[in-house]
RNA sequence: CGGCGUGUAGCGCAGCCUGGUAGCGCACUUCCUUCGGGAGGAAGGGGUCGGAGGUUCGAAUCCUCUCACGCCGACCA
């Protein structure tokens, strides 16, 4: 490819609220433009490097068996109310008419759509096991679209749907994706760790993320430092802390904590650590009842444990103030566990914690020497508190550390949910009607890209690895539209490149150098042949590889010879 | 959904407070010089100032409404 026939949109500045080095990058690079919040165009320099992770995606998944087919975007409202997913999705569920008045809406994910065709197409045990999946451009309404294509409205994503007669059949798919996953990430050449999940309300029992690992990423994920435990911090169990509960060493007694409202307030003003006070939150309980979690003052509250208590209302939510106010007597800011009359749960922590600090339940008032037992009953135990670096690991080895991920796939035991709702059935070896398992396996192929460029990049711009740059050479004439010599050379040289198979972008532009280099060095590209007089004069070409800064000199015949030893991947011309 | 903020040339911004014929840098076009790390000069093209309404002799500027976009919050106990 030639410049001069290429959209190649660089630019110097950045629109002000890219916030995220991926985003600027891709907004620099002229990979991407905003069309509307959420919404972006590829423009030919990323869609390139879209296609190169698509490539890999699809040719591990052919491998692993999998039969790609593709569905439509746009889904009827009939295949989501079978499912009850019309009311529970929410807003993120952009739905429409057509001029008819039928409801549609933009698919989020494809679990209805692909149930209804395996219920039609599958009708006995001998088709399964049966893997199906696509490459699909996904909608979801996010309520704050961020981070360019990171956090997209609209995005592309490869999904699969596996179908089973039974539990085995499905955990030997779901492991096979497993290792199918690790086989992709590690094409792509990330810095990723497949770590434990919460299957969350998409249902099912088994699930993994896989995680690039940035600073810049949205989930935290706890990692043993002994083992190879990773999870979620979601998901990570707190364990039982070891130690008992020390004796009762103080009186119980009310002090004054005028708008004294945080635990950071408190403690404080009354001279005790955060782990010494603990935090009483008000949620909404099945039965409308309220409900009170206790947790020690440093730690936080983990959403999606606090769910799994049968008495606490799903998705959980917090009280609200008036609320508050009328059952407990003050607001919040001054709640403490004792005395209240609604059902209390206690964090492992907090309930092994003695002469600590809480709200009085009256407003400006706090309790200071409080014991459970003595001053208090003792409350149910539970654990829901997100981890912190440095407790245990769960699996028993080691200590946790927490690290940021980006999550750039997802794998789901999904067992009988939809197959169930939508009636899928085969007839196995006696003619008996069995309803599927079912399995789920998604990679966020435009999420893909962005986070293998908050991996590799320096203050010059993106440097992709191998398999993703969206050109392999970057062919640099100095001054050719003076030298004709030069021109001729670096013509020749284009010609043998591409003959080679390398995926060559040559710079016939009548640029300076000194813009040639940054572009090329911007959009990343992984090597770099510079043609000039003065080594023409000497028989030599000038090579440099984004990643190293060293320039050599190589003799001008062996430069195929030479590219060939130094890539691994050709693409052909 | 709540709070705050921003919409002026393709991009980044000034002008608005204090109303009087719309500017700067980058990018773009042409020419000259320069030519191995984002060159210099000269001459150009490009904007119904997000939209609607109002006040005024006169509105980018003041007022009202509206749309779009962004940031923060939704863990305060």
């Amino acid at each position: 490819m030639r410049v001069s026939r290429f959209l190649l949109a660089t630019q110097k500045e950045v629109p002000a609220d890219a916030e995220i080095i991926s985003h600027q990058l891709m907004l620099r690079a002229g990979m991407i433009r905003k069309l509307a919040a959420g919404l972006y165009t590829w423009l030919p320099l990323g869609l390139r490097v879209l296609r190169k992770v698509e490539a890999i995606v699809r040719e591990e998944m052919d491998r692993a068996g999998a039969q790609e087919l593709l569905m439509p975007a746009v889904q009827p409202a009939e295949l989501w109310q079978e499912s009850c997913r019309w009311e529970q999705y929410g807003p993120e569920l952009l739905r429409m008419q057509d001029r008819h008045g039928r409801d549609f809406c933009l698919g989020p994910t494809h679990e209805e759509i692909i149930t209804d065709l395996a219920r039609k197409q599958l009708r006995s045990y001998k088709q399964l096991p049966s893997n199906f999946y696509q490459i699909q451009t996904k909608f979801r309404d996010e309520v704050r679209p961020r981070f360019g294509v990171m956090r997209a409205r609209e995005f592309i994503m490869k999904d699969a749907y596996s179908f089973h007669l039974d539990k085995a059949s499905l955990d030997e798919t779901y492991q096979l994706m497993h290792q199918t996953y690790c086989r992709i990430f590690d094409r792509l050449g990330l810095d990723y760790r497949p770590v434990r999940a919460d299957s969350g309300a998409i249902g099912g029992s088994l699930s993994h993320e896989f995680h690039v690992l940035a600073e810049s990423g949205e989930d935290a994920i706890a990692f043993s430092d002994q083992s190879d435990y990773a999870a979620n911090t979601e998901l990570a169990e707190a364990l039982p802390p070891t130690e008992t509960r020390p004796a009762a060493s103080e009186e119980m007694s009310t002090v004054a904590t005028p708008d004294q409202h945080s635990i950071e307030d408190v403690s404080r003003q009354l001279g005790v650590s955060a782990e010494q006070c603990l935090k009483t939150l008000i949620v909404n309980g099945e039965d409308d009842q309220l409900i009170a979690l206790v947790l020690r003052g440093d730690h936080e509250l983990n959403p999606v444990k606090a769910e799994k208590i049968p008495a606490v209302a799903r998705p959980l939510s917090f009280a609200d103030e008036d609320r508050i106010k009328k059952t407990i007597g003050c607001a919040p800011g001054s709640i403490g566990p004792v005395g209240l009359s609604i059902p209390v749960y206690v964090d492992r922590s907090a309930a092994i914690t003695a002469d600590f600090v809480c709200g009085a339940n009256t407003d400006g008032r706090h309790l200071k020497g409080v014991n459970w037992e003595r001053d208090l009953p003792e409350a149910e135990i539970v654990d829901i508190r997100t981890v912190v670096e440095g407790d245990p690991s769960p699996d028993g080895k080691g200590v946790l550390t927490i690290k940021r991920g980006i999550e750039v796939g997802h794998i789901f035991q999904l067992g009988t949910k939809y197959s169930e709702a939508l009636k899928a059935s085969v007839l196995d070896e006696n003619g008996k009607a069995v309803t599927m398992s079912m399995g789920c396996y998604g990679i966020g192929v435009s999420r893909v890209v962005a986070a293998a460029i908050e991996q590799n990049h320096d203050d010059n711009g993106i440097i992709w690895p191998e398999a993703l740059a969206p050109f392999q050479i970057a062919l640099l004439p100095m001054n050719m539209h003076k030298s004709e010599r030069v021109r001729e050379a670096v013509e020749k040289l284009y010609d043998e490149l591409q003959n080679a198979g390398f995926d060559v972008l040559l710079d016939d532009r009548k640029e300076r150098p000194g813009v040639m280099f940054a572009d090329m060095e911007l959009i990343g590209i992984p090597h770099r042949i510079v043609v000039g007089e003065k080594g023409l004069d000497k028989g030599v070409l000038e090579y440099k590889g984004r990643k190293n800064s060293e320039k050599q000199e190589l003799p001008a015949e062996t430069i195929i010879e030479f590219m060939n030893a130094k890539t691994t991947t050709k693409t052909g011309v």
